[in-house]
DNA sequence: CCAAATGGCACCCTTACCTCA
DNA sequence: CTTGAGGTAAGGGTGCCATTT
């Protein structure tokens, strides 16, 4: 079972579940609008209203600050940036912030975003998945009980099974689930326990782990042989 | 060598601003 | 025009680790 990534963010994730194929999507889904208007050299200050030098004079009741908004070249460049590394050394973030015409702090924060971004979405996902295997199981378990009941339905008397080995009637409290192949298995009590398919296979769809089902034996069965 | 102080960094939570339906 | 929701840059607090004193 895959769970498809819900939403067009541009985001890189990397799950890590049971049956679960790691999914990229990196649609450039940014804004086509760029209310920002790609910066001509020298004319930063038009975009960047808070820039290095109205920094501190925002952080002590000067005016309002208002909000910076990336060019789509510089998402563009800080995404690829991301892409080869989700963290950066000082070296790579003075550079990166050179290139992109932003204070190094810039960088970082959005480093940081980017980040928190990331590991949002992945924990969606995560959730997402969680659910639909709740799912799966809830009804798993409503199938196994709906046969519970039948087969008790059915052996109304002392449950017995034919034993494909000597034919003869096997009792029901030797019975039990294999967790690994999903098969009802039989003890045979002279001679240890053997795997025997017999004519009811209760088969249990489980995505990827392995469910472990209560034995029959607490069954009492009065009647062996 | 050890312990306290310091600085840098990442993470987390939150706020403020902006855009869009 | 107004409003509420959603996206995101940035602020501030905290913990961890390395380096310095």
């Amino acid at each position: 079972m895959a769970v498809l990534p819900s939403s067009s963010s541009a985001l890189e994730l990397t799950i890590s579940m049971p049956g679960f194929a790691s999914s990229s999507s990196l649609p450039s889904s940014v804004r086509d609008l760029d209310i920002n208007q790609v910066p001509s050299i020298g004319a930063e200050e038009d975009w960047i209203t808070m820039n290095m030098d109205d920094e501190e004079e925002s952080s002590n009741g000067g005016p309002p600050r208002k909000k910076l908004r990336l060019t789509k070249e510089q998402s563009r460049l800080l995404e690829e940036s991301f892409r080869q590394n989700h963290t950066l050394n000082p070296k790579q973030k003075e550079a990166l912030a050179m290139q992109l015409k932003l204070r190094p702090r810039q960088v970082e924060v959005w480093f940081q975003n980017r980040r928190a971004r990331s590991k949002l979405k992945q924990t969606e996902m995560e959730c997402e998945y969680l659910k639909r295997w709740f799912g799966s199981l809830t009804e798993q378990n409503r199938r196994l009980q709906r046969e519970v009941e039948e087969l008790r339905a059915m052996k109304v008397g002392p449950p017995t099974v034919i034993s494909p080995h000597s034919c003869e009637p096997l009792p029901a409290s030797t019975l039990s689930m294999c967790p690994r192949c999903e098969r009802v298995t039989t003890t045979n009590l002279e001679k240890g326990p053997t795997k025997t398919a017999i004519t009811t296979t209760i088969t249990a769809t489980t995505m990827s782990t392995k469910v472990t089902t209560p034995t029959l034996q607490s069954r009492q069965s009065p009647a062996a042989c």
